[in-house]
DNA sequence: ATTCGTCTCCTACTTATGTAGTAATTTAGC
DNA sequence: GCTAAATTACTACATAAGTAGGAGACGAAT
């Protein structure tokens, strides 16, 4: 059931402690310690709270192994990217995904190498879509 | 000097809020809230609270003109717009903004004629970039 | 001049976010 | 069996974000 959490509802940092979690699968405050990088790091403490919290807030389930807390994800990542995309295309580009697009070729986000990627995508995606 | 505000730091409804600033240009609180769709209603305190903080933070100037508080932005939106698509890349496609363009293509986002329009921008902006 | 509406300024309260300490518990070594 | 290291559970505190009320000033209408 899982309350239904706001999509779209997670911070900065909640961010970084998730994609660690979708990237580990059930992992304890170690594992995802272990693998924040330098920049990341935070008390023990610090990262048992946001995976408390981010229980409490649908995010993770939690179960006991041993003695120790295991946590996983119950949303895929996937869904989560798409709200929070959602809602930073609204926000930002009223709503515009093309906009976006435009702004992201446009500007320095692209160089020419990414482009012929996107433009792969496109040649194979564009005539069964 | 308007001490160097974090970019990226703009919260939902202070986006909500600078968005008409910067389309407005030079509004009071009351043109503000004129402004606001329904569902972006506040008191009116609360956008004079908005409106105050962001001052402070830096991203907001204000003028009063008679008796009435005008406030102006300070940076200009491409700016800020690309601070918060930095970070959000960063967070959400770890970096990567072909990632997000590969997305944008992919997802729901883009439909077949903005597909067209981005390969226009394409063509054009190949050759030069 | 008194009143009404509007606006500013200041204050306040709630929830969220960021960060972490402490006490108690568990377990792995001696 | 006793100690040290690791972990959990609980508590705490600061700052940010969200939301707004009240007091007082000011200008317009009467």
């Amino acid at each position: 059931m899982s309350k239904n959490p706001k999509i779209d509802a997670l911070s900065k940092f909640e961010w970084t402690i998730m994609n660690e979690l979708w990237e580990l699968e059930n992992a304890s405050a170690r594992d995802i310690i272990d693998a924040l990088p330098e920049n990341s790091q935070r008390a023990y403490t610090t990262i048992q709270t946001y995976l408390e919290r981010l229980v409490e807030k649908g995010y993770l389930s939690k179960k006991k192994a041993g003695n120790v807390n295991l946590y996983q994800t119950v949303i895929p990542r996937d869904e989560i990217v798409d709200g929070a995309t959602n809602s930073f295309i609204e926000r930002v580009f009223q709503g515009s995904g093309s906009s976006l697009a435009a702004y992201l070729i446009k500007n320095k986000q692209l160089r020419k190498d990414d482009l012929e990627q996107i433009r792969q995508i496109l040649e194979e995606g564009d005539d069964d879509a």
